[in-house]
This record gives C-alpha cells, structure tokens and sequence, in this order.
DNA sequence: GTTGTAAATGATAATCATTCTCATTTAGGA
DNA sequence: TCCTAAATGAGAATGATTATCATTTACAAC
C-alpha cells in the first residue's frame, strides 16, 4: 500500500489489491476499496483489467454470487463458502477437493477437464449468530 | 407433452419441459423450446415462474454460464460438466461429492450449509472432438 | 349462465452488471 | 522534444433479469 508515483499503472495496484485481501471481491467492491487512495480510477479500469487478469490466467472467476461476478487471486482448485446473507465468499481451509475426483471427472467426461470448482452455500458463522438473537419471525 | 385445455396454467408447462429436460435450461432456452407449443408465452412468465419455483425449492439454480443462469428440476446435490465451448451443462454420474465433504464442511463453516456444488469445466467429447477435425490454429 | 375476485399473464419499461467506444492521457523510447 | 502504442476516464450501449400495470383467466358463489 505504498504510494506510488504519480503517473504508476492503476493496473498494477487493482492486482496489488486483489493479491493482498482475501474477501474474493467484485468489480465494484475492488473499486470501492480502491477509489479513496486513487481518486481518478474509473469502474470501467477496474473491469477491463479483471477481465485482463482472468484471461491471463492471473486470477479466477469464481462466479457469480447473487448476479455479480467474484474473483479471486488463488487460482489452486479450492474450496468456498458463499453465505446467502453477507454474499461474503469464505475460503474453506479445512476442506479439500479429493485428488481421485479429478481422475474419475477427466475419466467421465469423455473431453477435457480444466478446472473444477466446490462450493458450499448456507450461512456463516457471523449471520447464523444473528439469525439466533434477532427476531427470526419473518 | 399432451396438449393440454386451452387455457391450462403455463406454470405446468414450465414445469413439465423441466423436469422432462436433461439440458438444464436458461430461461430463454425454456422460452424458445415452449414458444412454438405455446404461441402467446411471454419472456417474463418464464422468468417469473423460474424464480418462483426456485424459491419454492422445486428446481435449483446451477449458477450462471457465461452470465446466463442455468436451471435443474434435479435438486439432489449432483456433480455438473459445463462446456467451456458449447456452453452446454452436463450430469456427471459416475462421479459424486463424498458424504464426508459435506460433514467436514458443516462443521468447518461455524455455521449452516445448505448447499453443495461440485462443477467441472472444459470441453465435452463433442467439441474436443471439433477441435482435433478443425483446425486448431486460432 | 352470470358475476366477482384473486391469481396469472403479456407487453413493455426499468434496472443493474458488464462491455464497448472514443477521445484523452501516459509511458517510454527515438 | 516528439512520436507511438498502451492505458485510462467518461459515458453510451448491451444484455440478462426484474418490476409495473393493464388485461385475461380460473374458479367459486350466486
């Protein structure tokens, strides 16, 4: 988070960005986050170089959460937790995507296998604790 | 598919092309397979009934392919190959998301799953197949 | 059969995320 | 300093989805 120069490449800090947080954020969030440090970035920056970054392998789409796309900088296979309240993505450190299951889909598929994504979706812990004490009458 | 009274509910013809479909349909592929059969269906009744049955928990969203949300009468968590090229969303049968993921990830989570899903991506037989025919030069 | 009422629908406008366009700015070398 | 290609800002365009509202339908009561 140091300041760079002056005319530096608003590039390099969206990746900066995305290497350091871990809240696998969407276009918006990572303007959001980043328009007070840099006061002329435009969203239309942000989205080209997401994009940018995707197709280059350099980060990951991890889809779509609520109609808007996540994106995360750790492109290992790993797997998520989506809360259906906060819409906040959670890396689930403890869970692991079985090496067999790989084998058995490139198998199975008859094509070609690229990527492969586990993805749990409930309520998180924060939310869940929520739910508990305020009224869930609704 | 019989036709049915004239003025039987499009709401059952929605849900009977779902649950009789292995494609797991966008709205708009729900619309134009059900469009010839039913000359006065409208885009936003698709639309509405799809979130309506999905909020009723009688199809599941599978997440959206290539920004178009895609549908399964089938809501038994099941194992998907989405086609990078075709876009197509296919069953995988043979594989299946072991029953200790699901425990580990409960516990893991602090708080509540709810929902599973395990996606491949890459190329069915079918394009792989076109690309090794076709030139592969691009 | 007619009437009344709530639900379902068609048509279309509105919304929202994302992509595109184009004029301007920047970086970095000649 | 000048030149050129790449990057960016601002805002228009697009495309999927949702909301609105007048109309139609289903169905029950009369």
């Amino acid at each position: 988070m140091v300041q760079p120069t002056k005319h530096f490449r608003k590039r390099e800090q969206i990746l900066a960005y995305l290497k350091d947080t871990t809240s696998h954020p969407s276009a918006e969030m990572v303007y959001a986050k980043l328009k007070p440090e840099i006061p002329d970035l435009s969203l239309g920056t942000v989205y080209r170089n997401l994009s940018l970054f995707k197709q280059q392998g350099v980060i990951a789409s991890i889809g779509a959460v609520n109609g808007v796309e996540r994106f995360d900088y750790n492109t290992d296979p790993h797997v998520h937790f989506i809360c259906n309240e906060c819409n906040r993505v959670l890396d689930m450190h403890t869970v692991e995507v079985p090496a067999a299951l790989l084998d058995t889909a490139a198998k199975a598929s008859g094509g070609q296998v690229n990527t492969c994504q586990l993805t749990f979706t409930g309520l998180c812990r924060e939310c869940a604790i929520k739910q508990e004490k305020g009224g869930e009458t609704a």
